[in-house]
DNA sequence: TAGTGGTCTAGACCACCGG
DNA sequence: CGGTGGTCTAGACCACTAT
């Protein structure tokens, strides 16, 4: 520093890229709380609001988590999941990495097939839609909408436990072997809902998937749409026939 | 309005919903320009940062944008492109659709292989790397880089034109057919550079692809990395083995 | 109850755009 | 040049968390 050279862009962006250095740098610890916000705004000089700007940048980008009434942290694990789209099971991918993984049941109903997102691809007119958030070891990871028929897999909500795997579920109390059918993914801002459950910040990038998986025999059988924290998963696609396997 | 029931949270947020609803309701038209933020500020009764930020919560989700010196605009096409992750070529799928594309070459340099993200998959020391924006009819819509091998490919910027597709000079020029080899997906917010190249708010959501393609042979050829907006593309992924085709 | 972040205000000035 | 959004300040009060 004062190398005499431009410094440049906005105060709020300076601070925000000198914090980040000093957390890059070892000079906060991840889970360790950063010097209040008013201590910060007298630290580089600025008014609060700048430094709230710079904090809510890097709470964007995954390098903080803000809370309310308890302070700013540094991100525990600056680590992303990476998650073979090709599989039909997240869970039971994650849990062979020796993750804990749990699946906490918020709501279910049945509902119509006009609930359904584009592309419906579920025959049933009659719907049991499932309404989970998944956790990665204690911490949300995502937040998930599964349909499949209300007729066939009533008895489901009732036998869930957040250590249910859905794909684990249908193979032994029904004997359905699952498929991956079709993925799309997209990125979209975390509306109010998906802040709150997540507890991520408002407009924090998520990923977001819509799939389809089928039977055995290629009929279709569940319906997915999948937000997952941006910063905390990859989707890998292996599209090359691999000899070795 | 007035009709006495509960409107809670924030007024931000309440302003931001009823903008929302008037673009929704066609209230404002795509490619129209809303009031002012003094306007609105003095049209809602409150000050104008309230306002601020619930322009920037829907610059975010995409619904407006926002230009520095001119005003916030609504968005002209909601609409989301969908791309095949199967294929090689994103250029060919969209100018199927009738969609006029243009990749403007930013910057090219022969770089180290060590620059290349990971998993590094080209065998060559030294690498060409193209740094390029893609546009889907005049509106910026990716910021490219790709690598390739420096030796083979060295007159490529040469002859680039804001029509070239590298896998149709590849083509034409090498005889080279590209297959797609491996895809990661993630989602990452809009820094700063990003903002500026594609002339959306910072921090709006980025769907971000890392990916290879092979030759015929399946050798390694290129290497990429994508960042396109988020509201604008939908990656598709087809995995049931099309017996048609 | 004390400490923290979340929201809001009033006012000022700067940077960018177009005629 | 006038109009627009972008940044910053000083101060106030509210909502949430922990003790």
């Amino acid at each position: 520093m004062s190398t005499g050279g431009e410094v440049g862009g906005p105060r709020w962006h300076q601070v925000m890229t000198e914090l980040a250095g000093q957390i890059g740098a070892g000079g906060f610890r991840p889970g360790e709380r950063l010097p209040v916000e008013a201590e910060l705004a007298a630290r580089f000089g600025v008014n609060r609001l700048t430094v709230r700007q710079a904090l809510a940048e890097l709470a964007r980008a995954g390098a903080i988590r803000t809370v309310h009434g308890r302070g700013s942290f540094v991100a525990e694990r600056p680590y992303r999941f990476r998650v073979r789209a090709t599989a039909p099971s997240i869970v039971a991918q994650m849990r062979e990495g020796a993750h804990t993984v749990t699946q906490e049941l918020v709501a279910h109903a049945v509902v119509e097939r006009s609930d359904l997102p584009e592309p419906v691809t579920l025959p049933d007119a009659r719907l049991l839609r499932l309404d989970t958030v998944m956790a990665v070891d204690g911490e949300p990871w995502s937040r998930d909408t599964t349909w499949l028929s209300a007729e066939r897999f009533a008895g489901v909500p009732s036998v869930w436990t957040p250590q249910t795997s859905l794909t684990g579920l249908l193979a032994g109390a029904y004997g359905i072997t699952t498929r991956r059918s079709w993925r799309r993914h997209s990125a979209e801002p975390a509306s109010a809902a998906d802040a709150a459950a997540l507890g991520i910040a408002l407009g924090t990038p998520l990923l977001v998937l819509t799939g389809a998986n089928s039977d055995g025999d290629g009929e279709p059988l569940t319906q997915t749409h999948r937000r997952t924290r941006g910063d905390r998963i990859e989707y890998e696609i292996d599209l090359d026939p691999d000899p070795d396997v």
